[in-house]
DNA sequence: TCGCGGACTAGGGAAATCCCGACCCTCTCC
DNA sequence: GGAGAGGGTCGGGATTTCCCTAGTCCGCGA
């Protein structure tokens, strides 16, 4: 019984090394490839594989609304987030999406192999930095700071925004209408006591949600 | 005469990626990786790669540094950028430090060997988005050393507002009207290539002109 | 001296934003 | 099961920002 396995990544090479590191096990079958959220739902849902691997930021369907998705389209597929983002509320957001394994992309490759190991084996997985993240909140006793009580779409849309993206840009991606977008991002000013888009990113900026 | 190459990346799947793209070209060998841009420098004074592929974010040295040290140590190695930012700013800090070739990892990974043979063949080479990005700019007017042009108010305005003053705020504060403050904004917009007060603040804190 | 370019000052109109309220859905708690 | 809280979705309307044009002033080189 051959493994069947999803690898969904916006950068090409990415995709490549995926492939090359997974087929090399052996039994192990790249059965497709995507390059963004919306194609990896289709694909997942047409193939029905074991495993499948999203980044979580991608074009169109980020990984979260992807992760939820497949959920839906294809519950038998165990879903790896493989990202550069190794942020507490990225985390939580995905794995409450039904996400079972979170991998950084700064790990060894060898933990992509062991990651897809212990999916197979219907167990969670977490990469060695995660798990210290994890842990440093669990033991900090789960601290509710402010950015804690931001719906996940409140977070996207911060994210986007203090990357450059106008409400109209967003509205686009997600698919819904502007006015919905200005509602989250009102709702995320609101409660972090934010007047304006520029404050929006400087606050993202200074805690870490986008890189400098 | 096998071509020697050197591939710098932090992500370990990027490395692998290129590593089995460029070795399934006859003749190519990867003769070393590095994860970091201190590593790249001194195994490609070691081995005289004939090209080396730098991504721009690495830790400890980033691709601008290593690319300055590379090009002093090896100069006979040519360095092809390979990363993710398309940023004007970017491309022409590295092209200045002597890389030969910009090429995003969004790039079907065709372009990667389309890249390395042209610095093979010692011609420079962009990618196809980055061509589009340069062709703006020199139709544009070339507007290069827009950030030592700008006027002392354009400065000031930009410090401003990236502070997260409204363009009233800085009206009332320079006892002039709004319109003149915005003036002024659009004024550095336009030079530096801005399409919003999120970009301007994002601007401002990349160039240090604020404190993080 | 005269034109020329750049800085500083504005206005008009289009576009995007911000704030308010509304509806529906889900989840929790009593 | 009903009430309430919170999230996701939009519309209306005021406000702010964005872009283009334009007038004035000043320095500088032909």
């Amino acid at each position: 019984m051959t493994v069947k396995l999803l690898v969904t990544d916006d950068h090409a090479i990415v995709r490549r090394g995926l492939q090359a590191l997974l087929e090399a096990q052996g039994g192990w079958h790249v059965c497709a490839l995507a390059d963004n959220g919306r194609a990896a739902v289709n694909l997942a849902t047409e193939h029905r594989p074991d495993v499948a691997i999203l980044d979580y930021s991608l074009p169109g369907l980020n990984g979260l609304e992807a992760t939820r998705q497949m959920r839906l389209a294809s519950p038998g597929t165990e879903v790896l987030i493989y990202t550069m983002h190794n942020n507490e509320d990225v985390i939580r957001d995905v794995l409450r999406a039904g996400a079972r394994g979170y991998l950084l992309k700064t790990e060894d490759d060898a933990e992509v192999v062991r990651a897809v190991q212990a999916l197979l084996r219907k167990q969670p997985y977490f990469s060695p930095q995660v798990a210290e993240t994890l842990l440093d909140t669990f033991l900090s006793g789960g601290k509710v700071v402010a950015s804690q009580t931001l719906s996940s779409r409140e977070r996207e849309v911060i994210q986007l925004v203090a990357e450059g993206k106008s409400n109209r840009d967003i509205a686009d991606r997600w698919q819904v209408s502007v006015k919905t977008v200005e509602s989250h991002r009102t709702a995320a000013m609101r409660k972090l006591n934010l007047h304006s888009g520029v404050e929006l990113a400087l606050y993202a900026v200074r805690n870490k949600l986008i890189e400098p």
